[in-house]
DNA sequence: TTGAAAGCGCTACCAA
DNA sequence: TTGGTAGCGCTTTCAA
């Protein structure tokens, strides 16, 4: 039925163990019989069981990876950069998405954990960092991919959330506005980096945020924020005073405000500006084109992919390493009050 | 180090075939000596090998998946809904990008073939057959998405593109539209199909395609048809008589042709009525909102996956089996020209 | 109800 | 340069 080693070994009269050696470039074998060997399987369409040999080597030459939602461009673009490194050293993807669920993650994980696969990247919804400690415990190398947690010396590789915060509210000061609001994510490291990054650069300006102007959303199912975004800005178009500019912790729940903004008929800058966060795809074909802060997802993902890469060469462990990437602002319609 | 059931049978004094046997819950074992090898196991934290069962079971429970794109929102919905299914049942699902290069989706296949998936999915980027072929020598059950092969008995989950032609055609038609141009992709089956039901229903309602109404564009690395779009709709554009409606065989590309279209001054639908087709994410957040078709691509995808795993039980081969799900058109306030 | 023996397909190790 | 032997961790079969 399906073709083995001892099948090619037969037809040509060597052993087991010099088909073997062939398949996998070992030095000490003839070249004749290199060839007669390589020959044989192509012609049988021999393919090595993997199981057997991870059964003895120990490696499965697959990568884990866990994110919380596919659908999100950012974690489709880092997954993609990541398969795009992986396959290159001959490691396969296995792909799990927790849905934002704690409960699925764990699930997950564990799942990845019995696969025995050879790393882990995970960009996690957890709170806790018990998760972690399991996985630390089965010594398989992890990454952390755009969220971390405090107090876990974890290998990390993600924006610098703080400076993304920075980045924005800094130029919507720039672009003159005065009253300023954010509307930041859930408890997840992200959204905290840019909270205090936003918060930090109101102080600095002397602009404190006025009571009010900050408004925690999350996302919920399929939207991501959108929603969200949408109510979080009702809420702050009815204040009065009005804030004239929005730093939102996504794209998504931007593109909420924005709709919120327009049907109130206000416009977008003029009366508020808003800032996104993430340079998700199609930004740039919106109803008002949107300012955001790009997270390079691309560069996340390879380096991501990397660090694994070297976390499993290394012999010995080696000291948690985090890798931060400098966001950058993109500015488009949505915030230029000042041409 | 890690914990095997030799470990476990050890320690409770009985023989590992018993231990492998709670495991899998076999019946022939006492209550008693049950409980005792579930507390020893959770003690150690057992973890079953699943190389070693795959050795002897011949089931990997993985299943591979190839698609073009990630980042196409219509494959990462795919790919959600398949993995939410095939996790309940206990799969784990291996991704693979082609990123729409037949040769890389060739090498990515031998890759799942030779971890010895037990089911294949696969959005081709293929042009012709042959590798299917290859999936049907090795025995492995597959399931195209989305894109079909004529001459190809294969199982088949998509939208029936034709009718997609058809919808979005017959929508400008009702708006007014006389001229109705048709940006068509790649020669794989749903740009097909699309462009068909397009040619079909002009027929039908004797408004031949005017010549060189049908430009053909690909797509091109990251962007999806958006930049073919562009292009495209600028030549539209400088005809005489100018297309007064737009029929784009997917979202990223009409998208491209509202960008040249309202860059050229021209009002969009009044001027032009464009009508895309895939409901991406966010097209009711565009400049102007994006009339389009809807794919279902939550339901292809458990679909594909349902029957990939009636492919997997099943014990004698079955006939190939096709599934075609009904598009339905949203209309937005890229094509009302009539209120 | 339990377990001894055999073996899945492959690689590691060492002897020839 | 080649190959015999042992065994990876598990399941299957069949006997006790």
């Amino acid at each position: 039925m399906t073709v083995r080693m001892k099948d090619i070994a037969r037809d040509l009269g060597v052993s087991v163990v010099t088909v073997s050696k062939v398949l996998r470039n070992h030095g000490d074998i003839s070249k004749e019989t290199r060839q007669r060997v390589l020959k044989r399987m192509k012609e049988l369409n021999y393919r090595p069981n993997l199981a057997a040999r991870a059964l003895i080597t120990g490696k499965s030459y697959t990568i884990g990876l866990i994110v919380p939602d596919l659908l999100h461009p950012f974690f489709a673009q880092v997954a993609k950069a990541l398969s795009g490194v992986f396959r290159k050293q001959g490691y396969s993807l296995i792909l799990s998405s927790s849905e934002e669920d704690p409960e699925l993650e764990k699930e997950e994980l564990d799942v990845l954990l019995t696969r025995r696969v050879d790393a882990l990247l995970i960009a996690s919804a957890q709170w806790t960092v018990e998760s972690f400690r399991q996985i630390e415990d089965q010594q398989i190398p992890y990454v952390l991919i755009d969220r971390r947690f405090v107090g876990l010396a974890a290998n990390f590789v993600g924006v610098d959330d703080d400076a993304a915060g920075v980045l924005a509210t800094a130029h919507l000061i720039e672009q003159g506005c005065r009253r300023i609001a954010h509307i930041r994510g859930p408890e997840v490291s992200t959204a905290i980096g840019r909270a205090e990054g936003y918060r930090r650069t109101l102080s600095e300006h002397a602009m404190p945020s006025l009571s009010g102007h900050v408004i925690s959303v999350g996302a919920f199912g399929d939207e991501r924020g959108e929603v969200g975004g949408y109510e979080a800005a009702k809420t702050l178009i009815a204040m009065d005073p009005r804030p004239d500019g929005v730093f939102c912790y996504n794209d998504p729940t931007a593109m909420g405000v924005m709709r919120a903004v327009l049907e109130a008929g206000l416009r977008i800058p003029e009366d508020i500006a808003v800032v996104g966060c993430g340079n998700v795809i199609y930004s740039d074909l919106l109803r008002v084109p949107l300012t955001t802060i790009d997270q390079n997802s691309q560069s996340i993902g390879e380096q991501a992919a990397e660090l694994a890469l070297s976390l499993m060469d290394a012999k010995v462990p080696i000291r948690p390493v985090s890798i931060c990437i400098e966001p950058t602002l993109v500015v488009r319609a949505s915030s230029l009050r000042r041409a």
